[in-house]
DNA sequence: TTCTGTGTTTACTTGCT
DNA sequence: AGCAAGTAAACACAGAA
């Protein structure tokens, strides 16, 4: 027989798990209508989660003989994903049709992926994932999100690209930085390079559906020329993107001139301020 | 005004090299 | 020892009730 069971004992066929996920993403396709295409190509399984990309991998609504593996005792509580917090965002943030994700739909993929987090009643795994987005400078923020709470998130571009090739780091400039800066009186910019990505690295502009789709009301009349192309060839490290529904500061992690625009901006101000001023505030002129 | 969700930061622990 | 990752907690802010 078909079944899940939670830590509770409670039974749940599977097919309430499908109906429920399926519920949840038909919504969300049906508010945004381009994307018919991508949910028939993400075909549900029977376990309710989506086919592409979504393993069955510890804790995940899968099949029985599976689920016996991936508990680690004997009241079927599910086990620690092996995938870490960022992975798991990032791999979220990928599979969205526009690459960007609210906090809660961010919270939706991982209950959906896997069950430990479905099942976890102490919610400290949603803590977690909030220090995640905002300690690793590979989740940059990109707008004000459309229910007027919190921000879309998405993946830095040169994060992304390690991220398709399978590569998930975890990136503090920002702390090291701020460290180094708390400690130093005299700032060189020689010395900091090694903190420097190459400066061929751009903030990515947002897909060119974003508009269509994210703009909120109140901003409307920001219609901004700038495409795709341009701005991702000839947009500067840092910028008050124009291309943001709202002209959200984009915060670049990876910008050299970020640093250097925080810290002469900061410098002026007691230091122990510096560990308070988050990125976009900094930006924020 | 209060509540709730979100975002930021720090401190600490654990496991690995 | 140093680092990465996870957890806990405090705090601030914004929007909704």
């Amino acid at each position: 027989m078909e079944r899940c069971m939670t830590k509770f004992g409670v039974f749940y066929p599977k097919r309430f798990w499908f109906e429920l996920f399926k519920l949840d993403f038909e919504i969300y396709y049906q508010q945004h209508s381009e994307y018919q295409l991508p949910m028939n190509k993400h075909q549900f399984h029977d376990s309710g989660i989506v086919d592409e990309g979504l393993s069955d991998e510890t804790g995940s609504i899968e099949d029985d003989s599976k689920q016996k593996e991936n508990y680690s005792d004997e009241n079927d509580t599910p086990k620690k994903p092996n995938q870490s917090y960022l992975e798991i965002i990032a791999e979220a943030i990928l599979k969205a049709p526009d690459r960007m994700m609210q906090l809660y739909e961010i919270y939706n993929y991982f209950q959906r992926k896997y069950r430990y987090f479905a099942e976890d009643v102490n919610k400290s795994w949603k803590n977690s994932v909030r220090h995640n987005l905002s300690l690793n400078d590979c989740f940059v923020k990109a707008g004000r999100g459309t229910n007027g709470k919190g921000h879309y998130w998405r993946i830095h571009e040169l994060a992304e690209r390690e991220f398709e090739q399978g590569r998930f780091r975890r990136r503090r400039y920002r702390q090291q930085m701020r460290q180094l800066q708390m400690h130093t009186q005299t700032y060189d910019t020689q010395s900091m390079s090694s903190f420097y990505p190459p400066t061929s690295y751009y903030m990515c502009s947002p897909p060119p559906s974003y508009h269509s789709i994210y703009q909120t009301p109140n901003n409307s009349s920001e219609n901004h020329s700038i495409s795709p192309l341009e701005s991702s060839t000839t947009m500067p490290n840092f910028c008050m993107t124009p291309t943001t529904p709202n002209s959200y500061p984009l915060y670049d992690p990876y910008s050299s001139s970020y640093y250097t625009t925080s810290y002469q901006q900061q410098q002026h101000h007691h230091p122990m301020a510096l560990s308070y001023a988050s990125p976009n505030e900094s930006a924020s002129f």
